[in-house]
DNA sequence: ATACTGCCTATAGAATTACTAGGGAAATAC
DNA sequence: GTATTTCCCTAGTAATTCTATAGGCAGTAT
């Protein structure tokens, strides 16, 4: 699994304040409603998403939250980028204290260097206007 | 993290197997060491290569593993779906009584499907032979 | 003041991962 | 036949990650 409910909640969820047609604050308790995702748990996903900046959102009565941007401006790498910490497909390709000795010599290592681009591409290169429409793929 | 240990151990094991030239039977011993992966974690993935047929195995003196085929004819996809249980890059593209109960309006499903798709062609267009030479990609 | 909303920290059950332990069974060498 | 070498099988387990849950604090509108 590259992607867990984190990651596929926080898109579900953009794409939802995606489909709003007026400018309005959306409570998180709507959201979690309209999404069968657990308000609790949500609560902590839309926290990264609103310090990231990907969101607004207002407190009080009234308040809740929205996109600051149009649907095209957000990918979905961004957003699972964001929420997962990372797309890697396997822990070969991380750099650093805690890469892996064989990776001079490994053979399998571009293999799985080309995996992590080809799904980084795959992923960049769909925005959240691109799900709203019907026929993206 | 799509590929754990488990399979990224096994290909680099049949690598190691490919590259023998004779037809010797190499025991499980030499390639953990080589490899420097645990001896006792090793033997559950080798048996499991083992009765899936992927290799031949031979008990006592003299004994060990062997490829049976050639390493062309060996995809990584193969291996991996072997080993690993299932690719998924999500579990929202499964399928039966576990499945998703929004994948028939879900705007996400079908990028999951089509990254799916991706990621098992990329698999199965690679096999070990193309592993073993070095501008392979 | 009250009701409503997001924000923050801490905790916890379930599942998965990555091994580890200990024997048993088959093949070979002597 | 006995010893040695090797693969095969079943359990268990420490560590990590995933998926939430609990409870209070802080900001906003009426």
């Amino acid at each position: 699994m590259i992607v867990s409910t984190k990651g596929r909640y926080a898109l579900r969820v953009m794409v939802y304040l995606a489909q709003q047609e007026n400018e309005a604050y959306i409570p998180l308790k709507e959201i979690a409603e309209s999404e069968s995702i657990s308000q609790k748990y949500l609560e902590s996903i839309m926290t990264v998403l609103s310090k990231a900046g990907f969101v607004d959102a207002v407190h009080g009565k009234g308040g809740g939250y929205r996109l600051n941007r149009q649907p095209s401006l957000y990918t979905v790498g961004s957003i699972l980028k964001l929420t997962e910490g990372s797309l890697a497909a396997v822990s070969c390709t991380s750099q650093g204290p805690s890469a892996c000795s064989r990776s001079t010599c490994c053979q399998t290592k571009p293999m799985w260097d080309k995996l992590d681009n080809m799904i980084d591409q795959f992923f960049e290169g769909i925005t959240l206007a691109d799900l709203l429409s019907e026929g993206h793929l």
